[in-house]
DNA sequence: CCTCTTAAACTTTTT
DNA sequence: GTTTAAGAGG
């Protein structure tokens, strides 16, 4: 087909070459602001106007919200719902949707919960207290962001314990005990039926590796592959994408090596400079125009990363105006720097008429935020705060989501231990302990011990067995429900019925409050959850579809933009947007660069990330940083950040502006207030009106209401031939609006209530409830 | 088994 | 300065 399509007049000759590229694998070397999102987007457009059925792209991006933005402007180039079933999302998202299916073939069950890094950390301290060693000695945050990396790199416990290199380096480290501790981890984590977020990218590759057939499903399936930030895959990820791509071999991978900030989490740069070697045949482009960021701008950013040694060799350049140069500003203290970058928002909202949301702040690191939070506060600007302690990261949330899980999946043994005596119910460590130690040493889950408690040889008072059998009866409670109730439902009733209602509103200080708002909130946002996966035709919303999104959120996902705010965020966080001016806080020596970056290897890295920072601003960029700085609750004095040398001077305005005087005192007189702690609770406040605000009318899911008929739980899990109201039986084949053809395999329940197990021709294995289902009996 | 007080660790970055 | 872990006492 030739380029019939004006759409792709909209790019440049590169841009083009590697869009209308379809033959094969390619791999687009993509430099900051060269166009890399456009590519993507078009050259998707582009394979669905060749005839590609959208649900044979797989699409997988680096966080979710990259990836609605790409289906948004998908659809606005060639029409409404195109984007709809691609295949696109994070590796994570994608992969867990496939393991749902799959996973009973590498022996999961499908209501598999996930390890969030917090379950994750609690399960590691779990077992380096078991095994009776030194938790100084074996930090379980160390232990673990190792198992993760080793985990990243495909090294089963099998492998590592029989590589006597890595034993012997465990020896030299004073932590020969590793991989014992590796090994239980990951039996804990079967054990539980639960994964962690290796395990969604692992056991990927394992379904595929031991199952031809399953991978030879999904790869003839996945006609075109694209990922976009391949500079940031690690191996598995890599490995993965290899399988997928064998059978088609149409496979495009976007990235920049100078951008590469994730390798402390495994990242591995080998994929994107080795590529032509693993796909021998794949066509290279480079994109080399800046599009995004003024003359200045780009020739300062490459100044700065010419310093690197290990990089691909190309020239960014732009062809916008020269524009402003840069602008350094030094100032006194950390909270002068937090007036400074208010100060100069004000005026050039002022003087520019530049909307908040043109504004950035940007940290190396998240407690950075406090001062300008405070900053922007006092000048009453409006600001939102991506990252830090995350809405579901909270104390209120996860004790909720801890029942959620265990609702879910039974043997969760991270949610048994958070659930089983919060509100507090007398069963106390001591006895949790006893339950756990019994599963481990019987190789069972803990709901399999608990469940059958009277015939385990468990030393347990009469009165704690009562009340351990009171909280099972509970759980199975809200399990039978969870057939007869929405959701949004459920969740109602679990925090009222487990007593976490009563107990957060008996508080009636200022910070209860808030714990009352927030759990308001995540009420809220599950009931928004139902609405929309309703009004997108999901027959049935599973809770642990919530529990995966949920998990699976990003920073950036989770918070959302009201179109008028200044946002501060990590530079980590900031990797792929853009922003009219940018202000690069904290370029101090020990954090920007870190002052954990000690080796050759790491130092480049952080270079690279104040490459990214430098390149997200369009117009104008200021950096600031600070003689002295409040950390840890002293004073410490600092230096210039190394960086700060290598731009070319001839970039760079050093101001010590006429704003300095005034700012710098009022800083100072704010420290003794109570301000600090106030933050919090204002912070809240924000967060909290910007959600409720978007959220819909209180009218409380009154469309989701169901025919109430209460039904036995006995009733609908008895398996039957033929359903009367719907007149469907076993063997019939029915057309879904949104799956398409399928057989019904199985019926469970009576009348309304029943339950159809359906296989499809495209999207496997369904479970529909009838009373929602959209289809007709062919 | 629970709760209050005190001590220490904490700040890289995150799916 | 903040948050979480550990220990003592009830």
């Amino acid at each position: 087909m030739n380029t019939g399509f004006n759409y792709l007049n909209d790019l440049n000759e590169m841009q083009h070459k590697a869009v209308e590229y379809c033959d094969g694998p390619s791999l687009v070397i993509a430099s900051a602001g060269s166009g890399k999102t456009r590519v993507l987007t078009y050259k998707i457009a582009h394979l669905l106007n060749l005839g590609y059925e959208p649900w044979s792209i797989l699409a997988l991006t680096f966080t979710n919200k990259a990836a609605n933005v790409m289906k948004e402007r998908i659809e606005k180039l060639i029409g409404e719902g195109s984007a709809r079933y691609i295949w696109m999302g994070t590796f994570h998202s994608i992969f867990l949707r496939i393991l749902r299916n799959e996973c009973l073939s590498i022996d999961f069950q499908p209501n598999f919960t996930i390890y969030d890094q917090s379950s994750s950390e609690s399960l590691v301290k779990t077992i380096i207290k078991e095994s009776e060693l030194d938790d100084k000695v074996y930090n379980h945050k160390t232990i673990l962001s190792k198992i993760s990396n080793i985990k990243s790199r495909l090294i089963t416990p099998a492998s590592y314990s029989s590589n006597s290199t890595y034993l012997q380096q465990d020896r030299i480290s004073q932590t020969p005990m590793f991989h014992v501790i590796y090994q239980k981890y990951c039996e804990r984590c079967k054990l539980a039926n639960a994964m962690d977020f290796d395990d969604i990218l692992i056991f990927t590759f394992t379904l595929f590796n031991e199952h031809p057939e399953i991978k030879e499903k999904y790869s003839s399936r996945f006609k075109y592959i694209l990922v976009d930030e391949y500079q940031d895959t690690n191996f598995v990820q890599h490995a993965i994408v290899y399988q997928l791509s064998s059978t088609n071999n149409k496979l495009c991978v976007v990235g920049d090596d100078s951008q590469s900030i994730y390798s402390f989490r495994g990242a591995n740069l080998t994929n994107i400079l080795k590529f032509n070697q693993v796909y021998p045949e794949s066509k290279l482009f480079k994109l080399e125009q800046n599009y995004r960021s003024t003359q200045t701008i780009v020739d300062a950013a490459n100044s700065v990363i010419s310093q690197n040694k290990n990089k691909i060799d190309k020239t960014a350049f732009s062809k916008n105006e020269r524009g402003d140069k840069l602008c350094l500003y030094e100032a006194t203290s950390d909270i002068e720097e937090g007036f400074y970058v208010a100060n100069r928002i004000v005026k050039l909202h002022e003087m520019q008429h530049l909307d908040y949301s043109s504004f950035a702040i940007l940290y190396r690191t998240n407690a950075q935020s406090r001062v300008f939070e405070e900053a922007l506060r006092n000048k009453s600007l409006p600001y939102i705060v991506y990252g830090g302690l995350s809405f579901y990261q909270r104390k209120e949330i996860k004790d909720v989501i801890s029942y959620f899980r265990l609702i879910v999946n039974h043997n969760d043994e991270e949610a048994f231990k958070r659930s089983v005596n919060y509100p507090k119910r007398g069963i106390g460590l001591t006895t949790i302990n006893k339950i756990i130690d019994c599963a481990v040493v019987s190789g069972q889950g803990v709901w399999d011990v608990l469940s059958d408690i009277q015939n385990f040889d468990i030393k347990i008072s009469n009165s704690t067995l009562q009340k351990i059998l009171g909280f099972i009866d509970m759980i199975e409670g809200f399990t039978s429900m969870m057939s007869e109730k929405n959701i949004f439902e459920l969740a109602q009733l679990v925090i009222q019925q487990s007593g976490i209602m009563r107990d957060l509103y008996s508080d009636m200080s200022v910070e209860g409050k808030a714990r009352q708002e927030n759990l308001e909130e995540l009420i809220n946002a599950i009931k928004t959850f139902v609405e929309t996966r309703t009004e997108e035709d999901n027959e049935y919303i599973y809770l642990e579809d919530y529990l995966s999104e949920v998990a699976l959120l990003s920073d950036i996902d989770a918070t959302n933009d009201d179109g008028n705010s200044i946002k501060l965020m990590t530079v980590h966080s900031a990797k792929g947007l853009e922003f009219n001016t940018v202000f690069v806080a904290g370029m101090e020596e020990n954090i920007f660069p870190s002052i954990r970056s000690g080796s050759l290897k790491e130092l480049e890295e952080e270079r690279r990330l104040f490459y990214v920072a430098l390149t997200r601003a369009e117009k104008r960029c200021y950096l600031t940083y600070a003689k002295s700085r409040y950390r840890y609750g002293k004073t410490e004095f600092s230096t210039a950040s190394r960086f700060l040398k290598e731009i070319n001077t001839k970039y760079v305005n050093i101001v010590n502006g006429s704003d300095k005087s005034q700012s710098a005192n009022r800083g100072y007189k704010q420290r003794d207030f109570s301000w600090l702690t106030r933050l919090t609770q204002k912070r809240e406040e924000i967060n909290n009106k910007r959600k409720t605000s978007t959220s819909s009318s209180p009218s409380y899911g009154k469309r989701l209401t169901r025919v109430d008929q209460p039904v036995t739980s006995a009733s609908h899990t008895n398996s039957i031939e033929h359903n009367q109201i719907y007149d469907l039986s076993v063997g019939d084949q029915i057309l879904h609006d949104r799956f398409g053809k399928g057989v019904v395999e199985k019926l469970e329940g009576t009348d309304i209530q029943c339950k159809a197990s359906v296989n499809f021709e495209q999207f496997g294995t369904k479970q529909l409830l009838l009373k929602f289902a959209k289809f007709k009996k062919l």
